[in-house]
DNA sequence: CTACATGCAAATCCTTTGCATCCAC
DNA sequence: GTGGATGCAAAGGATTTGCATGTAG
């Protein structure tokens, strides 16, 4: 389990300069953990009295994910979507049709991961990734 | 190899309908064949004296994409790019930091595309994907 | 003939930028 | 004290939409 102040002394351990913004952005994000937007994040903040612009938010999220805090995601149809790496690592296959979105255990990026380290001396960032493709339910659908 | 009679013959087959505008979209997806932008489509066809609107490219290669005739992929930095399916099958890592781009044979997501097929019951189209990561010399540079 | 596609302009959405002010170290 | 972060307003870019007109089947 990742907490804020585990974050906040990895970050501080590196130099990073710590401000009341990015501990709130930070907090929103271990507390809510799943699938947060720019708007959302603004939103819950909002709930607890603590405004914040979109435009700081944004350019935290950007900070947090250049130092491998958090992933960015884009779900599609969900759209972008932030989340701190390491809680409750997970992935998505998304439904082009119905836009149902199946959730995959990590487990199964070990292979890939592996492959591109091995052969291509690439280190993948893929923390949360989104498939696209069909569900069964529509694939029976598509070929009637 | 693909050619444009024979996407068009499968459309028509299909009982879509043909018009000069898909027609000209599909001449130039499969003439450059690579990473084509909606602005590079429209560029390529001014070059030939055949003007399209981009809102029409956008309707197209859209309506392309349902049709999975083409791939949409985002490459980041490099932005959405569009490209015949089958068409020189490949991937690509891309490095967060220098944003090199490494071409990534097909065949890696070979034991991917099964996994998710038997144990999700999932139909992917993984035809044009994008892995983020750090290339080997952004690597060791970040771990000095 | 008719339903569907296109062109144009405008709207919308998401994200970034410039600059004055503020604050963490 | 000072460099970097924030807030605000405005710009920017990509994509979508409404509606009149055009055209494939």
């Amino acid at each position: 389990m990742i907490s804020v102040e585990e974050i906040v002394n990895r970050l501080r351990e590196q130099g990073e300069r710590l401000t009341l913004q990015r501990r709130m952005v930070l907090d929103v994000l271990c507390q809510e953990g799943d699938h947060l937007s720019v708007h959302h994040v603004q939103q819950q903040l909002a709930e607890q009295g603590r405004d914040l612009t979109e435009t700081t938010i944004y350019r935290v999220l950007q900070w947090l994910k250049e130092r491998g805090i958090v992933s960015q995601t884009d779900l599609g149809q969900s759209g972008v979507v932030y989340q701190v790496i390491g809680l409750r690592l997970h992935h998505h296959l998304i439904c082009l049709n119905c836009h149902q979105e199946i959730e995959l255990d990590d487990q199964v990026m070990e292979a890939l991961r592996a492959l591109l380290r091995r052969d291509y001396h690439f280190e993948p960032r893929m923390d949360h990734m989104a498939f696209f493709g069909l569900c069964q339910v529509c694939q029976d659908y598509h070929s009637e």
